[in-house]
DNA sequence: ACTATAATTGCAAATGATTTGCATTTGCAA
DNA sequence: TTGCAAATGCAAATCATTTGCAATTATAGT
């Protein structure tokens, strides 16, 4: 792995910003000081290599983030932003899994889409 | 609503079938009868009268299934199959959230991925 | 049944996110 | 410092999905 100059500032990215960015924000994020194509090559890297992991959303983009133990992601559908979610039934649903099912998980994908407080109070006014 | 001929084959699908679908699986299964875009429009139709509900995979593509109660899908990233999960933590998950995080919840996506009990057979062969 | 009309369709072309080919540049190991 | 594989920028390609439009069809009201 080239520890390139693309790679460091998005890396310098995630340690600012702890939830989910798509290319396009990292691109903008960066003042377009690398093309996107470069940001989409390394993104793709990084899930690789475990980096980062990506999700997709009802909105169809994918984003990336940084894991950290078993959080998730609430997603805000007014206002399009994040909250994490340090609450994962994981290991509940390994058990189950691994005992009903015989599945080898790989991986587990959940998260919660809604309206934040701060826009709920915004819609009552 | 108008119930064509189309939406009643896509239906009809679902009856046989109770793990989701991609826009060109049910447009090969339907023997390419309806050109795929009619197939997007209904799909589109059917997820907002809450027919049908998305999810979008590690693939990056959109599937479609019926709802039925809080199931949920293991997908086999090997023969690319689908299973049910009868389980699902959402009363727990919705319990934390609202009480500790003030959200309103509009939906929830949870799924897993991995390879199942055929295939690990198959791999250790 | 028949007709009017709004909804739905097929086709082709547009879109938007993401990927790729290729010539040039760059990080790093020897 | 040099050599070379890996990474980049740019433009063009790709892939899933959407859209405009003219033709067709399902259904409510006669």
């Amino acid at each position: 792995m080239k520890l390139t100059k693309t790679r460091k500032d998005i890396l310098k990215l995630y340690d600012k910003i702890d939830y989910p960015l798509n290319a396009e924000e990292i691109h903008n994020l960066l003042n377009g000081e690398y093309d996107l194509s470069t940001i989409y090559r390394n993104l793709n890297f990084f899930e690789k290599e475990h980096i980062l992991k990506s999700i997709v959303f009802s909105d169809k983009i994918t984003y990336y983030y940084k894991p950290k133990g078993h959080t998730h992601f609430i997603y805000c559908i007014k206002c399009k932003k994040f909250e994490r979610l340090n609450l994962c039934f994981e290991k509940e649903y390994r058990t189950y899994i691994e005992n009903n099912m015989h599945f080898k998980i790989t991986d587990h994908i959940l998260y919660f889409e809604g309206i934040c407080n701060d826009c709920q109070k915004k819609e009552g006014e």
